[in-house]
DNA sequence: AAATTTAGTTAGTATATTCTAACTAAAAAG
DNA sequence: CTTTTTAGTTAGAATATACTAACTAAATTT
């Protein structure tokens, strides 16, 4: 159990580093770290209404109408008006803003290549297959 | 390979809503995500004096200035003045601050704990040797 | 020992982040 | 069809975050 931890605390670090290098790389200089919560936030949702996103990130509406507004001025997200309710908007993210997933990935992939250097082709199906058994219900 | 990079996107994830989980265990509500950074940061760093940790963040040292300023009015960090340089003072979490640690300690058990009862015996010792291998340089 | 560099602070400014209160307009309930 | 609820906005205020310019004081260079 304690192996395990300090793995996963390793692990934990190591991925965090790699996001930060994938965050320069992709530089969203003109985005503050809140800013970017509420890009990750709004891809994590889905679409979600200015409701949803204030539960969500547990701010009140009107802080979020306000943080939206300089997001949707920054070309990052737009508002599309809901059909079924039309005082509703689902936000969406810009190709701009979608960039924030690609920088996931280019993190996730860096960790990969990590991985799979170090580890055999019989090794890293090992890997795999034990961690497809954390991953089911 | 992508079988590899869809596994570490999903534990990325659940790393992410575990430090989330944790975060409002600990309720450090009196702290902003930025100062929660600043924390960290300052973790990481050991002790940093200004200079060390506004290159870190990349910010400019009046920035830090201020915003360590209110880190210690809020009783989470103290100035160690240094006997090398009586210019420079080296940061220290309090002991309020270094719960960070065990947020992040809090975070990494469940995610072993997850783990542990996916897994047999056998299986958590092979998971661990490999990740061993991943991290010998 | 004087000049320069370095560590950090103070002051002033601009923008971001968050709140409450008061509002509009659409939807739902009576 | 009037009343109430819900979704979201606008306005105004407090605090946080970041900058540049100008400063103090200690350390280093010349």
């Amino acid at each position: 159990m304690k192996n395990l931890v300090e793995i996963i605390a390793k692990l934990s670090m190591e991925m965090g580093l790699m996001e930060e290098a994938a965050r320069e790389q992709f530089n969203f200089s003109d985005l503050t770290l809140t800013q970017m919560h509420y890009l990750e936030t709004i891809n994590n949702l889905v679409n979600p209404n200015i409701t949803e996103l204030a539960v969500a990130l547990k701010l009140k509406k009107p802080t979020v109408t306000v943080a939206v507004d300089k997001l949707m001025e920054k070309q990052y997200v737009i508002k599309v008006q809901s059909d079924e309710d039309r005082r509703s908007s689902h936000l969406h993210l810009t190709e701009k803003g979608r960039l924030i997933n690609q920088m996931h990935d280019y993190a996730h992939r860096t960790i990969a290549e990590l991985i799979i250097k170090k580890l055999s082709e019989k090794e890293i199906k090992t890997f795999i297959s034990l961690f497809e058994k954390i991953y089911t219900i």
